[in-house]
Parts: C-alpha cells; sequence; structure tokens
RNA sequence: GGAGCAAUACCCAAGUUGGUGAAGGGGCUUCCCUGCUAAGGAAGUAGGUCGGGUAACUGGCGCGAGAGUUCGAGUCUCUCUUGCUCCGCCA
C-alpha cells in the first residue's frame, strides 16, 4: 500500500512513478477527499473529547449535588450532532481505501518504463543447446517415458491439469528435495503452510482485492476462504501484526507448496503441456528484513535462484522487468527464464522479487528499531526458488538424446537413487 | 457436528461500569552490593494507531472482532472469530 502521506506531499513524484507501471492516476480526487476528511475529522473528534470530558465530569457533579440531568442532555446532543458527520467520515474512509487499496507498489527509480518489450537480459548461463537431430517438445517426451500422464489427469480432474508418474513423479520430487536441501543448507527456516488462507492473508500480499478473479475460492467456508496461489501469500502472512525485534532481522523462509490458480482464460497453445495449469509445484523463499537491508536481501535472493538453475545445467537468462511488468506489489523484480527448445523461447522458472514496505504496510508487519526504539516497516522480499513444474520441460528437451531419451542433470540423481538418465518403456 | 470454558499490553496475570492506559509480576534500562557466573537491593520505562502542533505537548480510537444498551463499558446484551477441555466422527 502507498503511504497517502507520501501522496499528499509528493503528488507528481508518485503519479509519475505509477505511471512508469502504465498506471495513469490523477490523484486531484482522492486528495481532495483525503483533505475534507481531514477536517471532518477534526470535527467529529473535537466532539468526541467534549463528550469524555462531559461525562467525565459526572461523578464531580454529582458528589457535589449540582444537576446532573442537565449534563446527560448535553452530551447526548452531542452525539446526535455527531452522528451524521461520523456517517460522513466512514463513507469517505471507505471511499479513500477503495483506491488505495488498489494502486499497485511504486517501482523502482532504475526500472525502465512501460511492459515487457522494455524487459533488459542483464545474465545469460550457457549457449542454448544444440541438437543434431529433430527434436521433441515435452509433451511428446514425457508421454513417450510415461512421465506425464495428461488422459489420465483429464479423466479423474479435468483440463489444465497433469499426473507426474514413476520416473516423473520422482523427477519432480528430486527437484523438490533438491530445492529444499539447498536452502537449509543456506540457513533459510523450513515452512510447510496451511494451503487454504483467509482474506486478510491475500489482502496483505496485495493480491486482494485487485485479483480476487484468479484465485480458486471454497465453497462453504465462513468466512470465505481460498486456494494459495503461491507460497508466497502464506509466508509473507507471518508475522502480520507483529514488531519483530531488529535481531530477528533479516529472517529467511522457505516452502514447498502445490500452487493453485484459477487465471481463467489465460491458457494459450503456446502454454500446453506443463507451462501453465491450475496446480504447479514451486518452492518459494522469502525474506523480512530492515529498509537497508532488503537491497543486499534481493541480491541474495537473485543469487541463489539463478545458482540453482546454473547446478541444474540449464540453458537460461534473468530478465530485469521494466516496471510495468512488475507485479502490482512488487518495486523491483528479475525474472529467470529458462529456454525452451522446442519453442524457442525463455520461459519464467523465478520470480525475484522486493516488495519493500508496500505489504508491510497492508498487514502491519514493522521492527523496533534498537537504537530510536521507533517502529518501522520491514520489507519483504520473495523469489521463487525454483518452479518445478516448469523446469521438467526445460530438462527432459534440454537434456534429451536422439534415441527420445532423457539425461538426468547430475545434481539431481542423489535424489533418484542414482539413475543417469530416463530410457524409454520397453 | 454436540456441550462447556476462555480471549486484557512483549509474556504471565488482577479487574462485574463512574476522574484517566487499566493492580501485580516477569521482562527491559540505569544505579548499588557481591563481583567469573548465579543471586540480591533501589529507581525508571512500559502498547499501538490515526490526527493537531516547529516543539514541549495534546486529541480520537483502543482490554479477540463487529454491532447494541448507557451520560459513561474490560465490566451488561447480541452476532462472529480463535483457542482449550469433554463427547461424536475420522486420515
Amino acid at each position: 500500500m502507498i503511504d497517502i502521506n507520501l501522496i499528499r506531499e509528493q503528488t507528481t513524484f508518485v503519479a509519475e512513478a505509477l505511471a512508469k507501471k502504465g498506471w495513469k492516476v490523477n490523484f486531484d480526487e482522492l486528495l481532495e477527499q483525503d483533505a475534507q476528511r481531514r477536517t471532518l475529522r477534526q470535527v467529529v473528534e473535537n466532539n468526541k473529547a467534549e463528550q469524555n470530558r462531559l461525562s467525565a465530569s459526572v461523578p464531580v457533579v454529582k458528589k457535589a449535588g449540582g444537576n446532573i440531568n442537565e449534563l446527560f442532555a448535553k452530551v447526548k446532543q452531542l452525539k446526535l450532532d455527531n452522528e451524521a458527520k461520523e456517517l460522513e467520515l466512514n463513507s469517505l474512509d471507505s471511499t479513500i481505501n477503495k483506491v488505495l487499496f488498489e494502486l499497485p507498489n511504486l517501482p523502482d527509480s532504475d526500472l525502465l518504463a512501460g511492459g515487457k518489450e522494455n524487459n533488459k537480459v542483464i545474465h545469460v548461463f550457457k549457449k542454448a543447446p544444440s541438437f543434431d537431430f529433430k527434436i521433441k517438445d515435452h509433451v511428446e517426451l514425457c508421454e513417450s517415458l510415461g512421465l506425464i500422464d495428461y488422459k489420465r489427469a483429464a479423466k479423474i480432474s479435468g483440463n489444465g491439469t497433469w499426473i507426474y508418474k514413476g520416473l516423473g513423479a520422482m523427477l519432480e520430487w528430486a527437484l523438490i528435495n533438491f530445492f529444499v536441501s539447498e536452502h537449509i543448507k543456506d540457513g533459510y527456516e523450513m515452512i510447510i503452510p496451511p494451503h487454504i488462507l483467509n482474506y486478510e492473508s491475500g489482502f496483505t500480499a496485495g493480491q486482494f482485492p485487485k485479483f480476487e478473479e484468479d484465485v480458486f475460492w471454497l465453497e462453504g467456508m465462513s468466512p470465505r476462504r481460498f486456494l494459495l496461489p503461491t507460497a508466497e501469500t502464506a509466508l509473507v502472512n507471518f508475522h502480520r501484526d507483529e514488531i519483530l525485534t531488529e535481531e530477528e532481522l533479516p529472517h529467511k523462509y522457505f516452502a514447498y507448496t502445490p500452487c493453485y490458480r484459477s487465471e481463467a482464460g489465460s491458457y494459450r497453445t503456446e502454454e500446453r503441456g506443463m507451462i501453465r495449469g491450475y496446480q504447479f509445484n514451486k518452492v518459494e523463499l522469502v525474506q523480512y528484513t530492515k529498509e537497508d537491508q532488503s537491497d543486499v536481501a534481493f541480491e541474495e535472493l537473485v543469487g541463489k535462484a539463478r545458482s540453482l538453475v546454473e547446478k541444474l545445467g540449464l540453458h537460461f537468462q534473468i530478465s530485469k522487468l521494466a516496471a510495468g511488468d512488475c507485479s502490482h506489489s512488487m518495486a523491483r523484480t528479475y525474472d529467470i527464464e529458462v529456454w525452451i527448445p522446442s519453442m524457442g523461447i525463455y520461459k519464467e522458472v523465478s520470480s525475484v522479487s522486493n516488495a519493500r514496505d508496500y505489504q508491510a504496510r497492508r498487514g502491519l508487519m514493522r521492527y523496533r528499531d534498537k537504537e530510536t526504539g521507533k517502529i518501522k516497516y520491514l520489507h519483504t522480499l520473495n523469489a521463487s526458488g525454483l518452479a518445478t513444474s516448469r523446469l521438467v520441460p526445460a530438462i527432459v528437451e534440454q537434456y534429451q538424446t536422439k534415441d527420445g531419451e532423457v539425461i538426468i542433470p547430475e545434481v539431481l540423481r542423489p535424489f533418484m537413487g542414482g539413475i543417469e538418465k530416463i530410457s524409454l518403456p520397453r
């Protein structure tokens, strides 16, 4: 959430920053309402103060034998006078909040304006593998090798789903295991969160109110709850309404969860197979930091995501996203994109983002400054580490042989009982 | 799903309405004694949030959440949420 005070004091700055994200905002009306709210608040609060004063004097007057009924009437009248104004104040609050809650985060100043077209590749690992045979795409490979079963998934579930089976399931699980072990090694605390979250969690993360349609809501639960679209939503809410001590920071968490997304109507032929589905697997990293630690944390997260893909030996690139391509809640995002040979394109397997204080403001996540004793907002960051369901296509395609087999990346072998390659079933 | 109990500040905890953020501990800060530690004594501090003010300071809210009764609610009423105990069901 953007601080209303910032909007008031640096209106042009905020508007220009949002414009880089493609948001054309005019704050005139908002600021007008804000000004109204501030004067109205003074009036209402002064009235309340008077009410409080009079009420407090009741026992004193009573003791002195004064006229209490007069006081009663006075307070009652003050209360009546205030009623309409209070309603107006409330309605101003919700009008202002409606706008405020939907505004995206401000992009960092070094980001280029505009969308995808202005993303900048800032790092490339390896060259795209070249093949001296006709390559197969991951759907073909996974089916012929018996790794994925799309047909039965359609039978037991429906479109947008798939079944990992046999070595396919083992490969997916090996990736998860590999990532888990790396994150534990790096001192991240492992979390297994609930997959069913309440509205407040979606709000704090910044998904709601804007993207309520993109998640699966559960029927029959009151108050309503939804399936997490990423573990970030759970992890970034751990310290909601909390004040941490400086010693606890930075705090680093990770979790593996499936991610459930409705994203209705967003499917394209480019995204057949396992590129996009209603449910996919991802290991997610989250850091809570002080404001002056978040840049370092960001680099650490980029480094971690990068090193994981490197260890898998995959050709990939890192893109620094233009302001408009960063997620709604994020001030800055780098994507790690892995090469999918059959498509000739790069697909995101990790998104590393710094939300700065955007989520912290929404969820009142703070820490106490040791020096000054003051309360400050935390910074939150998150990174996929990594999206395993997107990696399997990259691995089978980049590691395919002319016989239609797939070599297992070395780092995964210990997690797959030492198997070196996946052969065609006899 | 049924029945009962609970929800107070960083933690524990008192408090069935009339001058107040709310006794008391723990904790924390400073000092003293002992002085490696442990233990003891004295004083102090004690939440957050939204406003006003250059500042000192000051106002609103606030005792799980929301609504109500009342001049006045931690304290009464209603709804909800969460936790605990017992029963039922169950991976």
